[in-house]
RNA sequence: GGGCGCAUAGCUCAGUCGGUUAGAGCGCGUCUCUGAUAAGGACGAGGUCCGUGGUUCGAAUCCACGUGCGCCCA
């Protein structure tokens, strides 16, 4: 294992993973001589001497160098140097030994398997408690992208050493101490660190004719995140969980695991779980749960599995209140129940990733009791955490249950990524590029920043974070929603809307409404099965997008019904519809935005129904009506939404002001659509501000045509003539053709080569364009026009509504609440005049001007505004509210 | 060095089965609407869809090889 010689510590695998660094270590190309039998063999003749080229990356392990490992599978070679032969891997003969080397014979790996060698240091015997050492044995690992194809083995320093050195049934020779200094057998460099007596031993094996050469390497190394000591390898004698016998288990119970993302279940997770290892559950520190395993002097080992077995087998009665931990537990000494002789409990303590893999039968004290409760626990649907734990928590949770029940601790699991500073790199501590929650928490909020955190991107993405971006959601989300809500109390107020009044059916209210019911309960059922597929993303981005078409569609197309003074069936709906609405988005954002969600719900609800449920929290999750999803409206309202944008595109680019009332629209778009635009014509009417909206069917006003390919159909069909199709369709007369398309379903067409084809009329894209005296927009072959020409009535309308637009802007500035009535003092020059008198009645009701006059009078608030190039003072005073007026 | 993932406008992100002029929000500029709104709408500037090669009539999209970044491992 990782071994901090400075700290005297053993290193665990995420803090060495903390501390890797690219640094340039001397290698070294050795040579260590065959023995003479093994040398003929390999030479096909005797008294030849021949040695294995050997490469190493840390030269100091040479010291304890007990084997040399090939690939059996890889061809190698006898190569002659300067008078001197060496055996390598074929490919890497003139990497190694330069151009002028020559290769006297060729054969596998397999065939070095068993030779003999002289060390190349004299510190280890041949011979240690009957193993062998200093042979060339077989290692898959071997690899000749670097080195010579034959790998130095020292079981004591490596991963790889040691489990071919354990398979080989090699001695395994240690001869540094704690402190990483060689220890006193080494004589030559006793008491030296080890990674400072590199250079010695290099120069030791130069002055011994052994040294091939010595490059330097770049490669990335670890080192103490603490004290920043390059690690050491160290074996030591380890106690592991032998989960390499459940491997399949651990397959079959992935398998059944539910992962977002998908990729990780097969990929990263999947290929860990193939490849695994027996877990090294000990560690030699003070802290943590002590490993239960005593033992006694004969060498028998008892692992303890209860408290009650600890009691039964003790020596001497440990205390009641027998504390488990260390030290009090290592007071306690068993019998060994195969020798009778004293057992005490082993050093270490055990991996921590343990404990994290028990919790969910330890938060049971599972199997000493609660096992009912454990079975109906377990287990966990959901669980979530970070990328970096596939081979922690995910890792021990999952081979912990199935060591124990066969299957998976969890259901599913969601893999988050990681947060990102602004450019993209890890926050850390020491780079000084952390947000801290809390400042996020105090200024942003909670709310804001859980809706930032749930709809910015997939959690499993990695995702570059500022308080700033949070900013973004505040005012373009959690805004709107208050501002929707906002507006709705501020009207149910001055209504006395009472929520608990008989409901007008949904069939009963208006195609606005219906509209957005239908909407609602889209949204129900798309939240809820998005959540239910843990994509919490996406249901809030379409919470999202619900909200904005609430706020700036259906309260902005219904404003009018919540402002008038009458109490009718239409205002009820108005009011039911958007407070059912209100209501369902809260009790689908309470998981998002739980504050928000509360303090919505507790006002709408709580005050007037005292036994709803306590908290939006405890509501049931909504259900959705498929009944009442609508999609015809949502295709009629899509349909008119879609002219009313390219209306007001048009008005733009005539630069043509929305309050000034246009003659007609002319709109060509396809036919079921033109029925959809039809049905919704008020609604299209008013947003556009237009008197009248006319259809247009043939080619009579819409003449010039524009004629493209539809590609998903030719290309299939025609291949690479689609290129000579397009260019066709510029040259043609499009007028013609499209009459031919349009009366006989088809039109012939020439293609440059000369090759002549017919089209059908869906296999062509007609867009129109540009017709005369009109301001035209056009959009994926749909047209709206605007009849620009104003006439005095338009103009005059025109006026009207900028004076109530002034009117109504003084209003504000003089802080007058909206119920407010006032008395109107309104001076305007002679030529406005004339106009005023005739929309009178409009601006009064408009303004709510209760009382009116057309000269300059003294009022609370004066103000002057311009109306089209003219002076206006407006003169107001406020008179009383309009409660008077609707419950007087 | 190996494995997995990501890369689209200044920023944050969509982009369906490979298809027509690659989109949205923020930010910037111009205009506009509004008696709920710190909001809304339109237009404009802004793109080497990370690069190279390949497959295809056609590639942001599929394939291969690279580059950069993140995570895990050595």
């Amino acid at each position: 294992m990782p071994y901090c010689p400075r700290c005297g510590t053993a290193i665990s695998s995420h803090e060495v993973a903390q501390g890797y660094k690219d640094v340039t270590d001397q290698t070294v190309y050795a040579h260590f001589a065959l023995r003479p039998e093994a040398a003929a063999r390999v030479a096909g003749r005797p008294q030849v001497p021949v040695s294995l080229a050997v490469w190493t990356t840390t030269p100091w392990t040479l010291i304890a160098n007990v084997a040399c490992a090939v690939h059996p599978d890889i061809e190698y070679a006898l190569a002659e140097s300067r008078g001197q032969r060496f055996v390598l891997a074929a490919d890497l003969v003139e990497t190694v030994l330069g151009k002028g080397a020559v290769v006297e014979r060729r054969f596998s790996g397999k065939e070095l398997l068993g030779l003999e060698y002289e060390p190349p240091f004299g510190f280890v015997e041949a011979e240690i408690a009957g193993r062998r050492a200093h042979i060339v044995i077989a290692g898959d690992y071997v690899t000749t992208t670097d080195g010579t194809g034959i790998v130095h083995i020292a079981p004591a320093f490596g991963e790889d050493d040691m489990r071919v050195g354990l398979e080989n049934d090699l001695p395994i020779v240690n001869p540094v101490d704690e402190e990483g200094r060689f220890t006193a057998e080494i004589t030559a460099f006793a008491g030296q660190s080890v990674k400072d007596a590199d250079p010695a031993i290099i120069a030791d094996l130069k002055r011994r004719g052994l040294l091939l050469a010595e490059v330097p390497y770049e490669h990335s190394y670890p080192f103490c995140w603490r004290c920043d000591t390059a690690l050491l390898y160290y074996s030591k004698s380890t106690w592991y969980i032998k989960t390499t016998a459940i491997k399949d288990e651990l397959l079959a119970a992935n398998e059944a695991i539910v992962w977002h993302p998908e990729h990780i279940k097969h990929g990263r997770f999947g290929d860990w779980l193939e490849n695994n290892v027996d877990w090294a559950l000990s560690r030699e520190r003070y802290w943590g749960t002590p490993l239960p395993v005593w033992r006694c002097e004969q060498g028998h080992t008892h692992c303890v599995g209860s408290i009650a077995e600890l009691r039964e087998m003790a020596l001497t009665p440990p205390p009641e209140d027998l504390e488990l931990h260390r030290p009090y537990v290592d007071a306690v000494q068993l019998e060994c129940p195969q020798c009778g002789g004293a057992m005490s409990r082993v050093a270490e303590v055990i991996d921590a990733w343990f404990d994290s893999g028990s919790m969910p039968m330890a938060q049971w004290h599972y199997p000493f009791e609660n096992e009912a409760l454990f079975a109906q626990r377990f287990p966990a649907d959901f669980i979530a955490e970070a990328i970096d734990q596939t081979r922690g928590w995910f890792y021990s949770l999952l081979a912990v249950a199935t060591l124990i029940t066969g299957e998976s601790s969890y259901k599913r699991v969601l893999c988050l990524g990681h947060i990102l500073d602004t450019d993209g790199q890890k926050m850390s501590k020491s780079r000084g590029n952390v947000v801290q929650p809390d400042d996020v928490l105090d200024k942003q909020g909670a709310d804001a920043f859980r809706w930032y955190l749930f709809t910015a991107s997939s959690p499993w993405f990695a995702r570059r974070f500022s308080a700033e971006m949070v900013d973004e959601v505040v005012r373009k989300f959690l805004l709107t929603l208050w501002n929707t809500y906002s507006f709705f109390t501020v009207y149910a107020n001055i209504d006395r809307f009472d929520p608990r009044d008989a409901a007008v059916p949904v069939a009963e209210r208006p195609l606005l409404d219906r509209w957005l019911i239908g909407r609602l309960h889209g949204l129900v059922r798309d939240v809820t099965e998005g959540l239910e597929e843990y994509d919490a993303t996406n249901s809030g981005r379409a919470i999202q997008d619900f909200v904005d078409d609430l706020s700036n569609w259906y309260v902005r197309r219904s404003r009018r019904r919540f402002w008038k003074s009458s109490h009718d069936r239409d205002k009820l709906a108005a009011y039911q519809t958007l407070y059912e609405c209100l209501v369902t988005v809260v009790t689908l954002l309470a998981p998002y935005t739980p504050f928000v969600a509360e303090e919505i719900y507790q006002n709408l609800v709580r005050t007037v129904d005292p036994a709803a449920p306590e908290s939006v929290h405890l509501c049931d999750w909504p259900v959705f009506d498929a009944a009442l999803i609508d999609e015809g409206v949502a295709y009629d309202m899509a349909c008119a939404r879609r002219v009313v944008e390219m209306g007001r595109a048009a008005r733009n680019a005539a630069a043509v002001k929305t309050r000034q009332p246009l003659r007609e629209a002319v709109v060509a778009v396809p036919a079921s659509e033109r029925e959809a635009v039809a049905r919704l014509l008020p609604v299209v009417l008013e947003e556009l501000n237009v008197k009248e909206l006319r259809f247009l069917d043939g080619s009579d006003e819409l003449v010039a045509y524009r004629l493209k390919p539809n590609l998903p159909l030719l290309g299939p069909k025609l291949g690479k003539r689609v290129g000579e199709v397009a260019q066709a369709l510029q040259g043609v007369d499009a007028v013609e053709f499209v009459a031919a398309l349009r009366t006989g379903g088809s039109a012939p067409l020439l293609l440059p080569g000369g090759e002549r084809l017919r089209l059908a009329e869906e296999e062509v894209l007609v867009e129109t364009v540009s017709p005369e005296g009109y301001q035209v927009e056009q959009d994926g072959g749909r047209t709206v026009a605007l009849r620009t020409v104003l006439d005095d009535a338009l103009r005059d309308e025109g006026v009207a509504r900028e004076i109530v637009h002034a009117i109504q802007l003084a209003r504000k500035n003089a802080d007058l609440r909206i119920e407010d009535t006032i008395s109107l003092a309104l001076s305007v020059p002679d030529e406005l005049r004339p106009v005023v008198e005739r929309h009178a009645d409009t601006i009064k009701s408009e303004t709510l001007a209760s009382e009116f006059t057309l000269q300059r009078e003294a009022r609370d608030h004066e103000e002057t505004a311009r109306v089209e190039g003219h002076d206006v003072t407006i003169g107001i005073s406020a008179t009383g509210t309009i409660f008077t007026v609707t419950y007087g």
